[in-house]
DNA sequence: GGCACGCATGCGCACATGCGCATGGGTCCG
DNA sequence: CGGACCCATGCGCATGTGCGCATGCGTGCC
């Protein structure tokens, strides 16, 4: 089996999370400590660290400690980037899709199904 | 919540296992039956059905039938781009980190450690 | 119609994952 | 040194996932 593809499906599997990805969102625009990011995402500090830590595994995060708080920081922007890129291509097909559902649903008005 | 992340999350998590990186890529080349693809990549078939159902129901591949057969193809090419930009980030990531790998080893052989 | 073929599906099990919660470890201050 | 603060970690539970296996469904051929 190929070394790339296991690599590539455990980031993948980190990335697979909504909260993990709000989580990079915000450290896209500024490194971060632990409470901030909880705080900034109503989520509860210990399950914010439990991510951080799933994400420092895999190489998506660095961290370092500044007095008392540790602040978290992207550790490889070219993946978010990556991820950014597959963000658009989504929102492009929703936006797609949403319009398709309009144009059905303008067709049911025009002639109704029953 | 954001809708488009909750959708990017879904999306991740159906593309992180190797096996259906493997699929996805075979299907790059060309479109292809399930037995074929099975067979391509050494696995049993109704595994690589319950896959491609997955990937179906995300939007991934679209299928076809084919007289008795029924044939697979990549259903938004982009995401599948945006995808290979990844991998081709964890690639230069890889060959960073072996890099390293060997300098250290070097190091050890130049200046033994015990 | 009977039958072989290709694929999908349902079931059961082993396993991993996310979460809340309580707690431990490290740091700064008085 | 004691205490407040910030963060990490361990535990237990509920839930989800992948897989093998057997089987059902549709198609084409004789």
């Amino acid at each position: 089996m190929d070394e790339i593809t296991s690599l590539q499906a455990e980031v993948l599997k980190v990335l697979s999370s909504p909260k993990r990805l709000d989580i990079l969102h915000v450290l896209q625009a500024e490194p971060m400590e632990v409470g901030r990011i909880a705080d900034e995402l109503r989520l509860p500090q210990p399950n914010v660290s439990q991510h951080l830590a799933v994400m420092r595994a895999a190489g998506l995060v660095e961290s370092e400690r500044a007095g008392r708080e540790i602040r978290y920081r992207l550790a490889d922007p070219d993946v978010i980037v990556a991820c950014n890129v597959m963000r658009g291509v989504l929102e492009r097909r929703l936006a797609r899709l949403a319009r398709v559902a309009d144009n059905a649903r303008m067709h049911e008005l025009l002639v109704p199904v029953s």
